[in-house]
DNA sequence: TGACACCTGGGT
DNA sequence: ACCCAGGTGTCA
């Protein structure tokens, strides 16, 4: 489900919804869904701790990096998510007749300021690809959780943008998708921004020209703006936490349109595999 | 750089 | 029965 925008979509409505309610307690229905920082593959078992999954905790921000999210609380205390293909989280408002879904793995259970249930957060992940991380600092955050990842793809100035693009000779696709090299663009909004800056994906990043990388930077901005605006895109499984899905795939201009004729001059829209993921673009409008 | 692995579900 | 899917980590 998640890139950019549909994580950004996310944290907005967490934000409004969950700030200032307290963790009352959390209910663990697939350990493995949690993973340790220093151990990715172990699992925390049985002995669970749950004061490392907020609990005694009062929400006070939820943030974003690229895809990833994390909620803060008062005493410092951070829980990191990786959303993975199908991750989603959910929430349930106090006395609503939500039915408990499939694949739902934690829900914490939330109160407000006078102590009353305010509600359920659920993580649903069918593809448990994601993952819920806990952190115990800001810096063990930003120093360890989140220091692989490249500067957002929102907030990255030109100059670094360029000099981040051009560092490697691979396909200039290939170099978008790397979370090292810039964080949040992914399968969707590469293809869209690529279009748009009429680069063809396969392009060496280090072949191309500083003006266009700065035009890249531009359209790719401008790009996942107008999709957070739109909510995020919405192809099969992402919905955010009050369950309303995203519009801007009725927007995308190759991505998903194989086959179907080019919004600009036509042409067919062609797909190839690069960096193993299915790459949909203009042969005439990207040079 | 690519192949494969991790998973489930939906479409053909 | 097969292929595909918004991600990411590891291996040759």
């Amino acid at each position: 489900m998640p890139e950019l925008p549909e994580v950004e979509s996310v944290r907005r409505v967490l934000l409004d919804r969950l700030t200032g309610l307290s963790v009352h307690s959390v209910e663990v229905i697939r350990s493995d869904v949690i993973k340790l920082i220093k151990h990715p593959r172990s699992s925390l078992g049985s002995a669970i701790d749950h004061r490392q999954l907020l609990v005694g905790g009062s929400i006070k921000d939820v943030i974003r990096h690229g895809k990833r999210l994390a909620l803060v609380v008062h005493d410092g205390r951070i829980l990191e998510f990786g959303l993975g293909m199908s991750g989603l989280l959910r929430f349930e408002e106090a006395g609503s007749t939500g039915e408990e879904e499939l694949h739902e793995h934690v829900r914490w259970d939330l109160k407000g300021v006078g102590g009353g249930a305010a509600g359920k957060l659920i993580w649903k992940d069918p593809r448990r690809f994601g993952s819920i991380t806990p952190v115990g600092s800001w810096k063990a955050l930003t120093q360890v959780q989140w220091a692989h990842l490249g500067p957002d793809a929102l907030k990255i100035s030109e100059a670094e943008f360029i000099s981040r693009i051009r560092a490697g000779s691979s396909a200039i696709k290939v170099r978008l998708l790397n979370q090292q090299v810039v964080a949040g663009i992914g399968n969707i909004y590469a293809d869209e921004a690529l279009f748009r800056a009429g680069i063809r994906p396969r392009r060496a990043a280090n072949r191309t020209s500083p003006a266009r990388l700065a035009q890249l930077r531009r359209v790719a901005i401008e790009i996942l703006r107008e999709a957070i605006s739109a909510g995020g895109s919405s192809i099969r499984t992402h919905l955010d936490p009050e369950g309303r899905s995203g519009r801007f795939q009725e927007a995308h201009a190759v991505y998903g349109r194989q086959n179907e004729p080019c919004v600009r001059c036509g042409e067919v829209i062609r797909t190839c595999s690069l960096g193993g993921r299915t790459t949909a673009w203009c042969v005439r409008c990207q040079k």
